[in-house]
DNA sequence: ATAATTAAGGACAAATATATCCGTAATTTA
DNA sequence: TAAATTACGGATATATTTGTCCTTAATTAT
């Protein structure tokens, strides 16, 4: 459904809000080993989150590292994949088309608006926050190796 | 949500399932220009749609062309997903965990979860012929310009 | 038989996504 | 002030997706 890049910017953020605080920001290597992604790649992404401070913000320097404000924790999911430029797929035609619409629909249109409604609805009415706090119940994980 | 390779296939096949019949079959360039889609690119599609004639099916010379069985009518949308190798996409979690499951769950699992569903079951229960059959209102469309 | 038509399929090209590397800038600690 | 740490950002590499081109094979009509 989405790119590897916005794949690994929702997994990253969210262990930002699950983990990071004021005076605990987590350095890039531990949020890499953490949501099991490429070290460099996962820096990049980081660099997007961070613009100006739009989804996490980070500080330079020994004890430097990544983080969230209070304030972006608030942030609807969706805010996420519109700092990857990504949130497009959520309002997308299933069959590509630009045009399609309610008063000109694609085949699959009426099937599928129900469906994209609630998409929709997941990322936009769900905070950042809301998805750290799915993950303090010990069942739930973001990488493929069991959360400590 | 799909790659444009399966945008197109999924176009094409419904198209060629709208106009085409045993004794009407259509060309490469009929198809591209009615899809709106480049046409040694969309050739290539629709080789990987015919092969073992399993989407649509095909005939060199003068009067060939692409058209489909009524066998293939009645397959779920879902099969042209996997001739293109892309019904993964349906089971696939939210933040590409591949060992995210009802046990072992992603911290979006439990809300994405019955949006899946809906999702597969669209797939798996709407028949290619379904969406033909969708199209012949003269209200819905497969390009970004109106049918005729 | 020959020519015309149309899909099949291989080779190649371009664009985009994914990923790495390395020098630089900022910050902290000693 | 010097050294260590950590993010920033540019350049580059690799892989995948998207797309084109051209020759061949099959079929039909003349």
């Amino acid at each position: 459904m989405f790119s590897k890049a916005t794949e690994y910017a929702l997994r990253a953020t969210i262990h930002i809000a699950k983990k990071s605080s004021k005076n605990n920001k987590l350095g890039l290597e531990e949020i890499a080993t953490a949501i099991d992604s490429p070290q460099s790649f996962t820096a990049k992404i980081l660099q997007m989150l961070t613009k100006n401070n739009k989804i996490i913000s980070s500080a330079r320097g020994p004890n430097g590292g990544f983080f969230i404000s209070e304030k972006a924790r608030k942030l609807p999911v969706r805010a996420i994949l519109e700092a990857m430029s990504e949130d497009d797929v959520l309002e997308k035609c299933v069959l590509g088309l630009s045009q399609c619409s309610e008063t000109k629909p694609c085949p699959m249109h009426s099937q599928y608006k129900s469906i994209k409604q609630q998409l929709i609805n997941l990322f936009e009415n769900k905070t950042i926050q809301y998805l750290a706090e799915e993950m303090t119940d010990g069942i739930t994980f973001i990488s493929n190796k069991k959360m400590i």
